[in-house]
DNA sequence: GTTTTCTTGTTAAACGATTAAGCATATATT
DNA sequence: AATATATGCTTAATCGTTTAACAAGAAAAC
């Protein structure tokens, strides 16, 4: 029972061929050449039986799945489940569907969840590639299928992208530190060569350098892994603290940095700003109820997600299109975790 | 160019029909009676010629397309993109791939999305229903898709459910408030008659009345729209305050609802939790840098999302297999933000 | 009164897989 | 030696669409 209502069936019940349905419901009656008062027939009759048109079908036919791919490291972090949201309704606009996936930052996920995506024949990738996955991310660009990073972009790779200008927002968050009277800024990042997280070190460092800040032989940056712990950014905060007694701020790289950075914080009876000033990359909901409410890097998620979501369908419609590589400028909210510059 | 490879391209450069090769790649060789030689070069010339199965096709031949639909009330709600992320490592676990959608409590961007998803031919679908969604549920059962409510689901509809022990979870935290001592408490719940948000209300209900704390004719209950901002919760606490001036302690019956009601809190310029206590339901990453750690209810992500996957498969796998109605319990977690009764 | 041109359809191949059924040969059974 | 069974592979239909190519009757043109 309850078997799906194909072309065929109101095909029979109105007593035409397929090929006059098909037209009909997908509003080539001009083209086709349809009879007015047939075509009526058809759109009552498809209503009636309740025709819902199978895509897996048009799909195959069409070459077109109207579906794409979007990859991120994690949907349930935050700064992604933005993203996706904003990707989301964008997509829909254009009537596509998006499939998530999380790959953790690692590259054999990534793989395979390209592969998984292929296999389903997506039209187009949005991702926030993972380390040390250029050569997936080549590879799709050999077969042709239109992608766009982002957040994240390989230097080596003529892609599209669109990200935020991280070494202007760092560049401008470091120096709003070093303008409220900061003299020992360290900062905690992730340990990884993706560009966004080298964008945000040498915002930090160039914005030391052009104000006679860097004294030290090595830079006070500590580095954690993506699967980093609690213990693992206090260890760092303290190792900071050894090298250089004296640090009277911190520059966190991310949100999630930012927030066991904090509890870090915390737990070394480090006060804010008075101890130790902060500003930190991303937002989070809880910035506002930390007792000193941060500064922090706002990151332009609706438009990235947007124009992500056009750019790629752009390349989709026109695979021959130019490569669109966008650098969408970050706000720095100003709050009070910064001592007497703020405000 | 690039071309993507088919079986048809590995039959003719091995020299043999599709069906074998089809049979090959699908470990179908014992049935099928294939020649150990010939299955190995068919193997190798797949590998070799970078085969990637077209899952549209096969999907419209078998007519599973190994995919389900999860349709929530937001992505970038961390309630919802924590369940995600769970029930997607889940899916990972039964080689499902699944699609994510929002429908923003509405009942037709939720019919919307439910059509997309069918058109698309999904095997079955999780779904946190919105309000008066009840028709397009059952219709979806009608049609025979296999189904598993989320967070939610109808009283009078007979379906796969999901959820949290909604009237213990509640009945328990108003307890716990009441223990601490607090004589006067209020509610800031949802205006809707979804089960979840009546169950969280009648635990409270009957917390109060089974500890003789039920004075006022009318409940210190405080309902808002789901799209509702921060000055409806700001008048919300303030009508409360109002009809009880004494009101000491406030439940919140959801995270964004307490987010914002602590802002509201703030303005106010109410202690938490000298002036009112708060308990509140989900959790958040904001709850532990609130001045007094919230005492929250953690509700069983992992174990909600994990289960609705598991229900799913079985219902995919086996259409007549009975209902699953699971109530899993969710736990208080006791900071400090009730006053003396913590601890 | 042919021929041409519209109109309004139909036919059938194709998309990329799956799979029941069939057809040779070779080997085993009696 | 005749029959039965195994083995190895092919044929062709099918899933639900799309769409180029064709057909046939009516109206228009000459």
């Amino acid at each position: 029972m309850n078997k799906k209502v194909s072309i065929k069936d109101i095909a029979q019940s109105v007593g035409v061929s397929t090929a006059l349905v098909s037209y009909v419901l997908n509003n080539k009656e001009k083209e086709a050449r349809v009879g007015k008062e047939i075509a009526q027939v058809i759109r009552d009759t498809a209503a009636e039986m309740g025709y819902q048109p199978n895509q897996i079908a048009k799909s195959l036919k069409t070459g077109k799945s109207h579906t794409f791919g979007l990859i991120v490291a994690d949907i349930s972090n935050p700064f992604f489940a933005n993203l996706a949201r904003n990707v989301e309704d964008e997509a829909k606009n254009f009537n596509y569907t998006v499939i998530f996936a999380s790959a953790d930052e690692s590259p054999k996920k990534s793989q395979n969840l390209i592969n998984i995506l292929t296999e389903r024949q997506v039209d187009g990738f949005i991702i926030a590639p993972a380390e040390n996955s250029q050569d997936q991310i080549a590879s799709i660009l050999k077969s042709n299928i239109p992608l766009v990073l982002i957040d994240r972009y390989f230097k080596e790779l003529e892609t599209n992208y669109v990200v935020t200008n991280n070494y202007d927002a760092s560049y401008n968050a470091v120096s709003h530190l070093i303008k409220a009277g900061h003299k020992n800024i360290g900062m905690i990042a992730y340990r990884t060569d993706l560009v966004h997280m080298l964008d945000r070190r040498r915002g930090y460092m160039d914005a030391l350098k052009d104000n006679k800040q860097l004294k030290a032989k090595t830079p006070l940056i500590k580095t954690v892994d993506f699967d980093f712990t609690q213990d693992d950014v206090e260890a760092g905060i303290k190792e900071l603290l050894t090298r250089n007694p004296s640090m009277d701020a911190l520059f966190f790289a991310t949100n999630t940095l930012t927030l066991k950075g904090l509890k870090a914080l915390n737990n070394l009876n480090c006060k804010v700003p008075d101890d130790i000033a902060v500003v930190c990359f991303d937002e989070s909901e809880a910035f506002d109820f930390f007792y000193s409410p941060l500064t922090y890097i706002e990151q332009p998620l609706l438009e990235m997600g947007k124009k992500a979501v056009q750019i790629l369908i752009k390349n989709i419609t026109d695979k021959k299109s130019a490569n669109t590589q966008l650098s969408i400028p970050s706000r720095l909210v100003v709050r009070q975790s910064c001592g007497s510059g703020d405000r």
